[in-house]
DNA sequence: TTGAAAGCGCTAACAC
DNA sequence: GTGTTAGCGCTTTCAA
């Protein structure tokens, strides 16, 4: 099967193709007239445009790189799914990439991206990421850049995140309305900006209540379900006093709320238990884990909308705009003392 | 900053932009010497190959369009995330498209990979696809294109499914091996072919049991965690006789055991539940879900490599292949009478 | 082993 | 309102 080509349908016509290019793409000059056989023609030869040479010409490609760490993660896929609805609606396609949490594969990403002349980039970055040579280029280029939730901090670039220290100041905030006193803080051992900025959370509301901070009862580690039951493992075995759990994530509580409950320790009489970013699974355990909601959905559309606005308006890209959207306190069973 | 071409690294070193172009592809041709001091220029120049050029000159793209119903949906996710991983890693890239379970907006993807002249096509239909007309259209280009769980019946093209029917029977033979007798199995209203799949696999595991097929145990509607809690307050209105629940979908399931719970009926001495689709809170919720494991990660790995395979040897395309991945049965608590 | 030259299918400046 | 023309940056055939 012969491929069609504008050509074949000026021939069909007998005017020449840049009048079809014209036609179709809805130029003000063209006749009515001709627009429509142009169309009916392209219609009957089924005609479909090759968006590569159009993108070769023009300098435009309609394509933005989505970047995530792992569509394994509730989190990413539904930020993702955000973008795509957003985007798609606005004449632009998702080129996907995920780095699965590796620097190397970040960077092939991003020279994929870049070879392919997307025309912007979105990108929440791997945990392994510290050097940002990679981004630096993409800003170089002049190709719009923009991060969610995962940001680099050297970087000025618009965003959209949410406001970890404020979920990590309202989760334990909380739990000390509840009656918490001593509340333990599962975190990470790497030096990850949103788990910092919860620990920080953390330590802002006990002291805003008064209560003061044991370094104690700060464990540092990671956010597997299998470190959650481990903290509560070592925490028996060396007799720590505590009568509450912030973690990091909700698998981390999970894992937290099951070896609570091989102790036969009462959630949430004896021990409150909240964790971080709404897993399915929270409403269906028992008892029902309280967590922190991150808007996955929405951090997707509005990193969406914020591209499409950046690149309405390049002016605005000596003060990009960073987005902050607030954490949503989610409060069950886990941690509701009071009732 | 001006963009560097092939032709401005051949001016650097004197020699043509065709050598450029062949060293950097690596030709035999080319010598040694060349290609090192082809691509120490490159790197110098921060030269990037332009690939929308390359493929509008070759006819390739290395793209290939990804066609899902909704990123929302954890199985296609996870399909996705393993598509993506074994095409990235033989360098392909993945344009990605939802249909929002939407006839139109299915239409409008294909559209799109058409024009974007991927190399290739996967799929998963939406709820509504009915007509097939515009797959029929890829065929037609010969573009290759292969689907993945939900697919036309009517197109003979290479697939990777599991295998319902089985799931459904194994879910089934199980609860009869641990003692239940009468089992409500709940199924949807609409004709969809995987959920009648999994009901024919219900209904022929009673029978080579020698169990007899009760129409009042099998309950019409929806796989929502609602309906399930509904199906039991109505089992129990009603009088309804039944010591086992085979459900088409965790969600349901939960629902089920959910209102059974409430019910002060145990789980699973009295009643026994099982689910479908193997989604992440099962394992946490108490009793722990018995379930069937749908295998999406090792489906989206074989989709990618039976696509991978078709295009490497074209002969194939008389016989496609259908991979029908074995379902998993998953044995928890709330299935498990018999310890 | 390298160079010359054509052209992929389109957009857009300029001409009439 | 339509035609002419020149590329976008690369791959690839043919020639030397």
């Amino acid at each position: 099967m012969k491929k069609i080509t504008i050509l074949d349908i000026a021939k069909e016509l007998g005017i020449t193709f840049s009048t079809v290019a014209r036609a179709l793409n809805d130029h003000p000059a063209i006749s009515a007239k001709t627009k429509i056989a142009v169309r009916e023609t392209a219609e009957r030869l089924n005609y479909r445009q090759n968006k590569i040479a159009s993108s070769l010409r023009s300098g435009k490609s309609n394509v933005i790189g989505v970047l995530v760490p792992s569509l394994q993660v509730t989190f990413f896929s539904l930020v993702v799914y955000g973008i795509e609805q957003v985007m798609n609606a606005n004449g632009y396609n998702i080129l996907l990439y995920q780095s699965n949490e590796k620097l190397e594969q970040e960077k092939n990403g991003i020279e994929t991206f870049l070879q392919s002349r997307v025309d912007g980039i979105i990108a929440s970055i791997s945990t392994e990421t510290t050097e940002i040579a990679h981004y630096q280029e993409i800003i170089t280029r002049k190709t719009p850049l923009l991060f969610f939730d995962r940001i680099p901090t050297q970087l000025n670039v618009p965003s959209v995140t949410i406001d970890d220290y404020k979920g990590g100041f309202i989760a334990t905030e909380h739990l000390i309305k509840q009656g918490y006193k001593r509340i333990l803080h599962i975190t990470d051992e790497q030096d990850i900006s949103i788990f910092k900025e919860r620990l920080r959370g953390y330590m802002d509301a006990l002291l805003h209540y008064n209560l003061k901070i044991d370094e104690n009862l700060i464990i540092r580690g990671n956010f597997s379900l299998a470190f959650g039951k481990q903290v509560i493992q070592e925490a028996k075995a060396s007799g720590l006093n505590f009568d509450a759990v912030f973690a990091l994530e909700d698998f981390t509580a999970m894992g937290v709320m099951q070896q609570l409950l091989e102790y036969k320790v009462n959630i949430p009489e004896e021990v409150g238990v909240i964790g971080f970013a709404n897993e399915s699974f929270g409403s269906l355990v028992t008892p029902n884990l309280s967590t922190i909601d991150q808007q996955a959905l929405t951090m997707g559309r509005e990193v969406a909308k914020l591209f499409l606005k950046q690149i309405k308006d390049d002016s605005l890209e000596d003060h990009p705009e960073q987005i902050v959207l607030d954490p949503i306190l989610i409060v069950r069973n886990s941690s509701n003392k009071k009732g």
